[in-house]
DNA sequence: CTGTCAAAACTGAACGTTACGTTTCGCTAG
DNA sequence: CTAGCGAAACGTAACGTTCAGTTTTGACAG
């Protein structure tokens, strides 16, 4: 609602976007502000209000164009288990690069307190990465390459740990705890699909 | 390092607390300011500063007291299967509840930027249930209950989706959710224990 | 193709506001 | 009489906005 840049950008958008990066990696999320972001990247103020309406929108754009776009993506070779055991490789090293990680985490915390910001993240990157993972899943489970069950939580399993280590425990998420996780995941066999028993 | 209150709290711990939980039930975590906590529990604002270091601080000994004491342990009746499912409903309800949701959400997206409070989030919740609950896995696991795996794997995977939804998706956490989580995990049979093999 | 000009967008400085975290003051209870 | 506390006041820092004055852009006339 607020400010969404779908129209062109500012002149200097790479500028601002740079600046507010170099910024983060040199002095952590929470020390950068916009009075900072607009000094460095020789830009005014009210023009950085003008396009974002928040330090947390400025990031998620940081985030779009230098994350997610180039390394979220699950690959399609044919073999849906190796792609998947890419596509979570591809988050441990995300997870594991401190400039990545500085930028990720700041983001997240930030849309914990912010509804707006959080809206943003799930439309800008959630969301069209969700369908496609989905149906992707649903199409391998048809072709009894992946465990018969619920393709959303099968998806969940998958991908929460990485983000779990990363924003509560804070353990590393190295490659070899991708691995043991998809091996773990994808030996799933469950008796009857999608089994309810209640606990009494 | 920083004013833990290790010692023993300030007098009017307990209205300092009750203030700084209805506040965020009032106005949100983010709108919460150690001025209006002071103001309502009565208190000086040097008396707050005196015993934490930061909004951060209060709000992590709110959730001790308030939230994590009674609701977070993994129960012990003697089936794990079935503690290991009125664990993970627990936090179901737990983040269910609007009222502990926005302080868990709120404290834990401070602690993306709050080094000193991560680390005393991570000492004094996490730490004390993790080393319980992954020895009680090991032996369930020992004794056949439980799939033949890391423990420390088996447990984030149970843990993991419902955080995952909380922090990240913002999908709801269901009861019906825990279960289908629970019996997903429970059915992993992994052929070679700790399979290891790479994506090409 | 080029010179001119109006409109749009920008920079930089200043402003009021808010919350921070600290200091000071005076009361009060022991 | 003194130690500790609540209340108020203070300096600092960042917010988000407003206001000039300047630069950039693109369209059009020559």
């Amino acid at each position: 609602m607020t400010a969404t840049n779908t129209g062109r950008g500012p002149r200097s958008r790479d500028a601002i976007l740079q600046a507010a990066s170099d910024l983060c990696g040199e002095l952590g999320y929470a020390a950068v502000t916009m009075e900072a972001i607009a000094t460095r990247a020789r830009v005014g103020k009210p023009t950085l209000y003008r396009w974002w309406p928040s330090k947390g929108a400025v990031f998620l754009d940081v985030v779009l164009d230098r994350i997610v776009e180039p390394a979220i993506e699950l690959p399609d070779t044919g073999d849906m288990a190796r792609d998947l055991r890419t596509w979570i490789r591809g988050f441990a090293d995300l997870f594991t690069d401190p400039h990545a990680r500085q930028l990720l985490v700041g983001l997240l915390g930030a849309a914990q307190t912010d509804t707006e910001l959080a809206t943003m993240l799930r439309e800008k990157v959630q969301r069209p990465l969700q369908a496609g993972n989905r149906q992707r899943i649903a199409a391998a489970q048809a072709a009894g390459e992946l465990p018969a069950m619920d393709p959303v939580l099968l998806e969940e399993l998958l991908i929460s740990p990485p983000w779990y280590r990363l924003l509560v425990s804070g353990e590393p998420v190295t490659r070899e705890y991708a691995d043991e996780l998809v091996d773990a995941v994808l030996s799933i066999r469950l008796e009857r699909p999608s089994a309810k028993q209640p606990p009494r």
